[in-house]
DNA sequence: CTGCAACCTGAAGTTCACTTCAACTCAAGG
DNA sequence: CCTTGAGTTGAAGTGAACTTCAGGTTGCAG
């Protein structure tokens, strides 16, 4: 089996085959055709797929999600460096989600410390009443001070 | 200031007052009435939006918000304990996401080391290909073995 | 007491990420 | 060859989470 099928790529993915084609008006992913102008897609689309999906994961929208893989070369099959690029561009949001993630995590726990969630004490919450200066919503979480 | 407008709560919260009455059609928060049929804001309905607000960022629902909220009582301002309960619920939920996220960036770290994000050896996609008994999807992630 | 910014309502519109539908064509096993 | 499951299209539908709009009301500073 050289090309796979839409189906086959369904299986293969999880990702339905109307998401399949969704993803591919979007220009997410790319196939060619049968003369029957049925879409047959390489095996390395896969991992684009595979790409997607963790994205989906972490938060990122297909828009996102689009703008980093078109640095993926057009005209040639991508190689291993340049997945190995879009990965350590990937894993720095990734951990600046988690960092994001875990700040929230110890906010909420102190907070179940002092028992509080309150305007007054509670950082996870600190609008305008406190920290006016540096804009709007829980700034402690956001925008925390160095 | 005994009661807060809605302008005021849009101000604190930095959650816009069209989102407020959105929030308050669907069970999120509520509001007192003037005479003139203007809402008036108790002020720990502003726990209530850091709380919703937290838990967007943490890719929930509103509708799972509206559930966790309904834990907190209906006809008294919610005590201190009360909001200890929520959040000792929702750090662990926080928690697991967290893990989903460190797990995501270690295999991702795992391919840049390898270069692959591949099919044969990349434990990001592994799909039916060799773990058919599993499911669908990227199954190192979603459900690791033990 | 007046002016006007802020508030009210219901209905409709928007964006994202898909799915569903109807009507049709293709491909491959028996 | 023929059947039938898999694939094709464009258009419309879905659900979440809001925003925008039109047309009217309220509340407070001057």
């Amino acid at each position: 089996m050289e090309l796979l099928t839409i189906g086959d790529m369904a299986a293969r993915s999880g990702v339905a085959p109307s998401a399949l084609r969704y993803y591919e008006r979007e220009g997410l992913i790319r196939s060619t055709r049968t003369s029957g102008n049925q879409r047959r897609y390489e095996r390395h689309e896969l991992r684009r797929l595979a790409f997607i999906r963790i994205a989906q994961q972490v938060g990122v929208s297909l828009e996102e999600v689009r703008d980093a893989l078109a640095a993926l070369p057009e005209n040639r099959t991508p190689t291993k460096a340049d997945w190995a690029r879009l990965s350590a561009r990937w894993r720095r949001k990734l951990e600046e989600r988690i960092t994001l993630m875990e700040r929230l995590r110890d906010q909420l726990t102190g907070c179940i410390g002092c028992g509080c969630l309150s305007l007054q004490r509670c950082n996870l919450i600190n609008p305008k009443d406190r920290l006016a200066a540096r804009g709007e919503g829980p700034q402690m979480l956001l925008n925390p001070p160095a």
